[in-house]
DNA sequence: CTTATAATTAACTTATCGGTTAATTAATCA
DNA sequence: TGATTAATTAACCGATAAGTTAATTATAAG
């Protein structure tokens, strides 16, 4: 895989991934934890390397404690997900809701007077 | 490829169709014109390939004019993305920004006492 | 009617993805 | 020490993704 926002999207291209995902945004999980919803599905091992597709990609980490492997997001690469889509919001936007629009600059204004939301830049 | 969500992802884990997209966010575009950035790493076939990714994903559409094939961007799927990142929101923000997590509840409110986005819901 | 242009389809190749089973590593527990 | 639990690695398999070249369709233009 070349750059890393394709690598990000690939690994959400998989409804097992993101339901991964979505069970670690109820907080920590071992891998076994979260292998549980899947294993009349699939082995430990296809879980295995699902988790390593979203270690790899960057959405999620992974520390050690005794032989357990406790998981966790990693918001920056969602980050770098909404970033992109964003470019786009003028598409799905069109011609409904002007004051949205509006509003959302007095926001970002504001925004931009305080942090940078924790951004590098 | 299985669900629909996992199909725009798959669709958009790939630099030369996110490039194509980014072509057609300024504006119609025929096939033609999408290859022309391209033809210099791979063939029209491939190049129609990748716009009928994006078209099975529903990213855009395609018309007929003679023998040309115009193309835009399809707003709707890219918010399905965005939807669904933004139920990540916190751990891209985790504890930065307590003041641009409020603005946003108070955007919200605003926003739908209006219309709804042009979501169907 | 013939030729050129735009785009697609067909057939094929290669690499990668998502899964398997069996074996292995590493830590805990009795 | 030996057994159990958690997780990974190795080796393999079938399906599909991404590319190729060659052939085909469809419209426009001389």
């Amino acid at each position: 895989m070349q750059d890393h926002l394709s690598q990000t999207f690939a690994a959400l291209a998989d409804p097992t991934r993101r339901a991964m995902l979505a069970r670690l945004a109820r907080g920590e999980a071992n891998v076994s934890d979260l292998a549980k919803p899947f294993l009349k599905d699939m082995s430990l091992p296809a879980v295995t390397k699902h988790v390593q597709v979203l270690e790899k990609a960057g959405l999620i980490t992974k520390s050690r404690n005794a032989q357990y492997r406790p998981c966790k997001i990693n918001g920056e690469s969602l980050r770098d997900v909404v970033d992109w889509v964003e470019q786009y919001r003028t598409f799905w936007e069109e011609s409904f809701d002007r004051l949205d629009a509006y509003l959302k600059t007095v926001v970002e204004k504001k925004k931009s007077k305080g942090t940078n939301h924790g951004r590098k830049k």
